[in-house]
DNA sequence: TAGCTCGTTGGACAA
DNA sequence: TTTGTCCAACGAGCT
């Protein structure tokens, strides 16, 4: 191998300089490094929020990367053909990428790695996303783990190796390959909604996210354990979306949440325990990937949930019509800002499958289309969590009441009226804003009169009762 | 191996 | 208003 031929370095989700083992892999070869991000199938399947707030994260790395006086190369492509075509203009006989855990990314990988190495490339992937790849972590009896609390127990006192810094420069090649504009993809053009109105609550970036995790750690992590339930509150970290896109790395929320535990922290040590929730997520869907789309306990497919998205239930879940205060607040805060309180998502889930007898799979493309942390292990974890087809025991009895919720959990109204404007002589920007973001087809207006519930809580309730109870397996 | 304990996030009702 | 109890049954994980 030529000592001077570059490394390519394929950009995905690990938007970031500091602690980056992929970056760090790369420096570690003595070469130029090409970073490269690839607008393949992967990505253009993905949801209009999730694209449009990747597409800012990209831009914003390129910059970032510019500032050390290297570059962010774009270009559009099936990722094999892309990367050999790389190699071949640059001369690089190495490509390093972060490694994904979800089905169809591990294919993609699988497959370009088998195409590289078959041209005499050196492909391999690096371990970037998460604290403990997910088949370091077994049960006693070598299995992998289906139940939360003993994965905590098994992890939650293991060493984990330092943070790396970020570089100050990189090394770059002599001559830079022909990169697409960003900017010409067009990556906002499916958010229906208002992109400029979801702009306004987003966070992007590496020293954006750092910003948000030191005032995270410096107070509300004290009173993270007591709060984070409340969703009109701001108690919660909304690190999650820089997260999902690589702008933080979770090896960093372990260690600054491990350093507020020893400080004494009130609520750190919940906050490190959500961390590893994301961790249990990408365990299981390593174990089975089967989980982000059929139901991950066996029998459950056969469940009699509606699958049909255009019934007229399912539109008013959708538009954030249900006439349940609670559901729709939530949908509206999740269709003006991209972020949905944690237990505002249960709710809806909750409502949707339980309540309105609705597949979990539906709720599940609604919010990959909606949300800025949209992940792919997340989301389909926490939705089969809800429904009962997950990994949880969750007795089927266990159905959220977003009347009861709300009083319990929003007491002062706070949440509610933020997002819901209907029957209010002097609504809030916020609430208001649901009607300026979403799209006119929708016929929305907030002098129009708040809907009587589509789906009456009691009698939900009971049919959701009786038809959980009746199962046949 | 058999037995034991426990299960992130609840609701309804009675006292 | 708050607190305790029950709502089934099962599978995971440990000892």
């Amino acid at each position: 191998m030529s000592e001077k031929s570059p490394v390519i370095w394929w950009v995905r989700r690990e938007l970031r300089l500091a602690d980056n083992p992929v970056l760090q892999n790369c420096i570690e070869t003595g070469r130029p490094i090409i970073p490269v991000f690839i607008l393949d199938d992967v990505f253009e399947t993905y949801g209009a929020c999730p694209l449009w707030r990747f597409g800012l994260g990209a831009a914003h790395f390129a910059e970032t990367l510019n500032a050390l006086g290297s570059r962010l190369i774009f270009r559009k492509g099936r990722a094999s053909d892309v990367l050999q075509a790389l190699c071949d203009e640059t001369g690089a006989e190495l490509v390093r990428w972060g490694r994904a855990y979800d089905p169809e990314q591990v294919k993609r990988d699988t497959g370009v790695k088998q195409d590289l190495t078959a041209k005499g490339i050196d492909a391999k992937s690096v371990a970037a996303h998460l604290i403990f790849e997910p088949w370091d972590v077994e049960t006693k009896t070598g299995t992998f783990y289906k139940v939360y609390s003993p994965f905590w127990r098994a992890i939650k006192d293991r060493h984990v190796a330092d943070l790396i810094q970020a570089p100050s420069a990189l090394k770059t090649p002599a001559k830079w390959p022909a990169s697409e504009d960003i900017a010409h993809w067009k990556l906002a053009d499916p958010m229906k909604r208002g992109a400029a109105i979801v702009a306004r609550h987003i966070c992007v970036g590496e020293e954006a996210a750092r910003d948000r995790l030191d005032r995270f750690l410096k107070d509300a992590v004290n009173t993270y354990k007591s709060r984070r339930d409340y969703p009109g509150e701001p108690a919660t970290s909304k690190l999650s979306e820089n997260l999902a896109w690589g702008e933080i790395s979770a090896r960093m929320l372990w260690h600054l949440g491990h350093r507020a535990i020893d400080e004494g922290k009130h609520g750190a040590e919940h906050f490190v325990k959500e961390v590893v929730w994301r961790e249990f997520a990408y365990h299981l869907i390593w174990h089975t990937p089967h989980i982000v789309d059929q139901s991950w306990r066996e029998g459950w497919e056969h469940f009699p949930w509606n699958e049909d998205d255009t019934r007229i239930d399912v539109v008013a879940w959708k538009t954030a019509r249900t006439g349940i205060p609670f559901v729709d607040a939530a949908l509206r805060e999740m269709y003006v800002t991209g972020h949905m309180h944690n237990r505002a998502r249960m709710v809806v889930a909750s409502y949707l499958t339980k309540h309105m007898m609705t597949h979990w799979r539906i709720g599940q493309a609604w919010f990959e289309d909606c949300l800025i942390d949209w992940d792919p292990a997340a989301n389909a974890m926490g939705w089969q969590w809800t429904a009962g087809s997950g990994p949880d025991a969750a007795p089927y009895f266990r159905i959220f009441n977003p009347v009861t919720q709300l009083e319990k959990f929003d007491r002062d109204q706070v949440y509610e009226h933020r997002w819901i404007a209907e029957g209010l002589s002097n609504p809030s920007d916020t609430a208001l804003s649901y009607f300026k973001a979403v799209p006119k087809s929708w016929g929305l207006t907030p002098d129009a009169d708040y809907p009587d519930p589509i789906v009456a809580l009691p009698d939900g309730r009971q049919r959701a009762l009786d038809a959980y109870q009746n199962r046949s397996f």
